[in-house]
DNA sequence: CCTACCGATCGGTAGG
DNA sequence: CCTACCGATCGGTAGG
């Protein structure tokens, strides 16, 4: 995982996975069968990665307008912790395979449509419990989400600066300001247990 | 360049260059003298086409929001027709280099800074003009700006969807409509020559 | 721009 | 998980 989000997964090698593991590479390949099989395994060893540090922790939170700064917050801490050494696996994985063809190219437009189908869904439960703007088309509210995420992953990783990550913060903080009548800012409200500081 | 956009400047080999002319490995090797070389003349003469398709198009708009508004276009319409197939070939570059060492990173970190310099410069522009909120940050604005830019590019080459250019361009008119006291659309005014049609 | 070659590395196989 | 190997391809060189 580590060497396919720095190198892509092209890049991900038996024979140096072979060299980092002090084995010879018919050693390694004997695990895995094929290129391919190694690959895959190592794009479903990242999901289990991704779930446990940035879904599970935004589907902690309430549903609404809370998981969603919880979904911020967790995908930026996840970056900015680099806990893959090349930032955001998928993100990696997505613009290796996005022009390409073959099996990894749909498993990145799956994975995609999945992560933005994710926010989409939080950000219609956001808009019918009147804490996000509801005249704003949700799948136009998760496009500007993802990509101040997506921003900030790759030019944190590039730049290597701080900054990144709290541009996007206060990008979607100003993206999730757009309140509906029931947000917990707006309102002492009843349907949010957890009532956030407001920031700016 | 085509290549490269595709499958990434190290995807991009002297042997397949060659099989691809219909010339022999040395022969392509002869005009370029290493692999190297080949890839720093591929990304100038990428910089070229990007200058002429995107740069240029944008700078022959009035400083302003004129200018932000003419760089969008310019660049989703540059993305849209798939003038280099992979995309933005410097989005695809920034992704494959972002966390390698070596002078390819350190060109698309001066590229990225270079771009988002750029884009800072017509924000304060506009909001020197008061077309543009000034109380706003440029750099934030800048940043959310590119973020949607980049999103579409990756998002549009994965899953090769034209809505994905539409969430984008809905995106930049709601930033660049949160206007200040001199907008061409909240005022005619005498600052700017060209009004643009208001759209939503 | 070619032929002819180099050592290194690629994914993969045979056999243990 | 190993030794020993395969054909293909990599960047690069010698010499023309």
């Amino acid at each position: 995982m580590r060497v396919a989000s720095i190198e892509g997964l092209e890049g991900l090698t038996i024979g140096r996975l072979a060299r980092d593991l002090g084995m010879t590479k018919s050693g390694v390949y004997a695990h895995f069968g094929s290129k391919e099989q190694l690959q895959h395994e190592t794009i479903d060893a990242a999901q289990q990665v991704m779930e446990r540090e940035v879904i599970a922790p935004a589907l902690a939170a309430p549903p609404g307008i809370d998981q969603l700064h919880a979904l911020a917050d967790a995908f930026l801490s996840y970056v900015e912790r680099l806990v893959f050494p090349g930032g955001c696996f998928f993100a990696s994985l997505l613009a290796e395979m996005d022009a390409r063809e073959g099996p990894f190219r749909a498993m990145a437009q799956q994975g995609a449509r999945e992560w933005l189908g994710m926010i989409h869904t939080m950000v219609t439960d956001a808009q019918q419990q009147g804490q996000l703007e509801p005249t704003q088309e949700a799948g136009l509210i998760a496009f500007q989400l993802d990509a101040c995420l997506e921003a900030a992953n790759y030019y944190y990783v590039l730049l290597d600066d701080p900054a990144v990550i709290d541009n996007a913060r206060q990008a979607i903080r100003m993206l999730l300001d757009r309140r509906g009548p029931n947000h917990p800012t707006a309102t002492a409200t009843i349907t949010s247990p957890r009532v956030r500081s407001p920031g700016r």
